[in-house]
DNA sequence: GTAAGGAATACAAACGAAGA
DNA sequence: TCTTCGTTTGTATTCCTTAC
């Protein structure tokens, strides 16, 4: 029968094969919280059967209950005349799942919440671009509802920076309450403790290149931030430079 | 002499904060 | 809510050194 929806079941997953193509406006790459009817004669029929909670619930579902089970969030592929989605079994994150569960015993999150305090639990550490374009938003305006009563909750934290240096993360008392085990990493390091871990590495190893200095502290830092770190410290007469472009070393400035 | 590689710099873009 | 300002980042380009 047109209209039908098809089930495959995978061992590792489960597609929901739809007959048709995504409606207008709608791309596989933006198909969360959108009120669209595919098929308007079965959304009346389940909505009237209470089959169906209300239009366009279904992706905001799929994704809330797929990050709350620290699991991906679903995956659209829209074919000549059909449209799947791909909902994966594999658990990406147990720590994720025991945050969203301490959450979960202290607050009473909204459904755009859970979904988006689960992305920031899974990515560990996530920027506001990155944060806008997973939660398919406009802009940093439009993502304030989703993050903002995370943030008077104190549930998300920033890492203090500016601009793009802006990282959102669960706040650290959540983590250890849920006993979480993520890996810990560079990128959220506050510019005066870079500036040490500098000071430091130079004092071990002596002379550096920049380059080395960056493999040694760590590549998620981006050189451009060492750089204007080291110059800086010129600046502050605590490192000299010698040498020039390719054999341009760093080193601690002698007193 | 030339190619490759490293470092510095210029510039555009992004984005939060502050003020109107 | 909108605009402006300041800061930071990523990318492209340029300059210089080193290796062959």
């Amino acid at each position: 029968m047109s209209g039908d929806i098809f089930i495959n079941i995978y061992p590792d997953r489960v597609e929901f094969v739809n007959p048709g193509q995504l409606p207008l406006g709608v791309t596989e790459n933006n198909i969360l919280h959108k009120s669209v009817k595919r098929n308007e004669r079965m959304a009346n029929l389940f909505f009237a059967l209470h089959l169906m909670e209300r239009e366009g619930s279904g992706y905001d579902k799929m994704y809330e209950v797929q990050l709350t089970n620290g699991k991906r969030v679903p995956r659209v592929v829209e074919g000549e005349d059909s449209v799947t989605a791909i909902v994966e079994r594999r658990i990406v994150s147990y720590e994720a799942i025991k945050v969203m569960q301490t959450a979960s015993q202290k607050f009473t999150l909204k459904q755009k919440h859970i979904i988006c305090l689960g992305i920031i639990a899974q990515a560990g550490s996530i920027s506001g671009s990155e944060l806008i374009h997973q939660l398919e938003l406009k802009d940093n305006v439009a993502l304030r509802p989703w993050l903002r009563p995370l943030l008077d909750m104190g549930l998300v934290e920033t890492n203090d920076g500016k601009t793009k240096n802006v990282e959102y993360r669960v706040v650290s008392q959540l983590l250890r309450d849920s006993d979480f085990k993520g890996r810990t990493t560079l990128k959220r390091i506050e510019p005066h403790r870079l500036r040490e871990l500098i000071l430091e590495d130079l004092k071990l190893f002596g002379p550096t290149s920049i380059k080395d200095l960056n493999i040694r502290i760590g590549k998620e830092i981006g050189i451009r931030s060492i750089q204007r770190i080291l110059k800086n410290l010129i600046e502050d007469e605590l490192v000299v430079k010698t040498g020039a472009t390719t054999s341009l070393r760093y080193n601690l400035a002698t007193k």
